[in-house]
DNA sequence: GACTACTTATAAG
DNA sequence: TTTTATAAATAGT
């Protein structure tokens, strides 16, 4: 009930109103803010939803969070708010044009959006079963096209690497050529230190190698 | 450490993403909405803020606070990131404001056909294994949704069968109790017959009840 | 819409 | 900035 409570004094609530003390509603102003602007941030993440923030300090200073692009959000809030008030067109022909245009591609974004949240599952209260069998059928097909797609891409990516394994055991055997050549060659060096002095000599006689090998890391998805 | 706790069934902590059931995903919407608005109030009450807050729910539906004007704020905030260009001239600036409507819509329209078309998989050309194992999960779980919806259209059903099978087996009572009450009257049948047909009854075999049954049909996809 | 039991935000230090 | 006690928000029912 009362603001001075002299028992306690690092206790809190506090009333929703304009804080007097200058640095108090500094460090409330940054504290708060980021609260806000993680808050929005969740809830877009959490609901899907397309959010824009603007904060303006008493000070002046901007802050904004748009969880996609600010003036996507704010054109298409413009979207909503101007289907009310644009009495200065040149024509009320042109007016009436844009209006039913605005509308049919209203509509056709209204219906595609639908379409799609059904389809991944979202809004399926009221459809009977003959609809959710057709909706099944569309998802089967969906799906097993993705799944088909999915394995040529794998497919590719297999001749890829064997390709490249195949690229890779040519070079191999050609540096063991080497290695054997120079090894007999030069009857100095025992098997162990003479691949190592090799692959030396390799990387620092013919670096042309290195962009082979390294053109064989492999990105599977 | 888990998600689930079998032990206490009011627990929680979530993890910021995109909350797969729809129901529970529009009720935080709801929640978290309220929350965020009521903080941007606060803030700005508390801090002597300017603040405009737009929201997109995922069906499309918009939510709005502004502590001054939405307009004076999108204004402001335009005055901050306008330092590149926008000298229009309030006729060209509509110009363009409708034109930009347009090309928005028609984006979202393109971009909304794309999306299905992928969904379907009529467009999965030119996607990696990673898009296509993502589309693969959208329909996967649009999938299961639509099964267990048309699951629970069939119980639906199925309730309404066993409903109107337990009005047909009390009819058939009554009709029964009269038919002894009549051949008892007229002393023509002999008790054996009557329980017979009793029991024929409860087995829902009797064909004097076509008639009735026949309202029963059922639709099952 | 209401009710906990819990998490999260935050006023004060 | 970090800590702490408390208020507030909210996930699950």
């Amino acid at each position: 009930m009362c603001d001075q409570l002299s028992g306690k004094m690092t206790r809190k609530k506090i009333q929703i109103k304009k804080i007097d003390n200058t640095t108090a509603r500094q460090v409330t102003f940054s504290k708060r803010r980021r609260g806000l602007f993680k808050k929005a941030f969740e809830l877009s993440t959490l609901c899907d939803a397309d959010i824009a923030l603007i904060v303006f300090s008493a000070t002046g200073k901007l802050f904004e969070y748009a969880s996609s692009s600010m003036q996507q959000v704010i054109e298409r809030h413009n979207l909503h708010s101007d289907n009310l008030g644009k009495m200065d067109q040149p024509s009320l022909e042109l007016q009436l044009e844009n209006s039913t245009s605005y509308t049919m591609l209203s509509k056709e974004i209204e219906e595609k959006t639908r379409e799609l949240r059904k389809i991944k599952g979202e809004e399926l209260h009221g459809m009977d079963i003959e609809e959710l069998w057709k909706l099944e059928k569309v998802l089967e097909v969906g799906l097993s096209r993705v799944l088909e797609t999915k394995g040529e891409r794998f497919l590719e990516e297999i001749t890829v690497l064997q390709r490249k394994g195949a690229q890779l055991m040519a070079e191999n055997q050609r540096l063991k050529q080497m290695e054997n050549m120079f090894s007999t060659q030069t009857h100095v060096l025992e098997q162990g230190r003479s691949s190592e002095s090799i692959s030396n000599i390799c990387n620092s006689a013919d670096p042309s190698q290195d962009n082979d090998s390294s053109d064989t890391s492999l990105k599977l998805g």
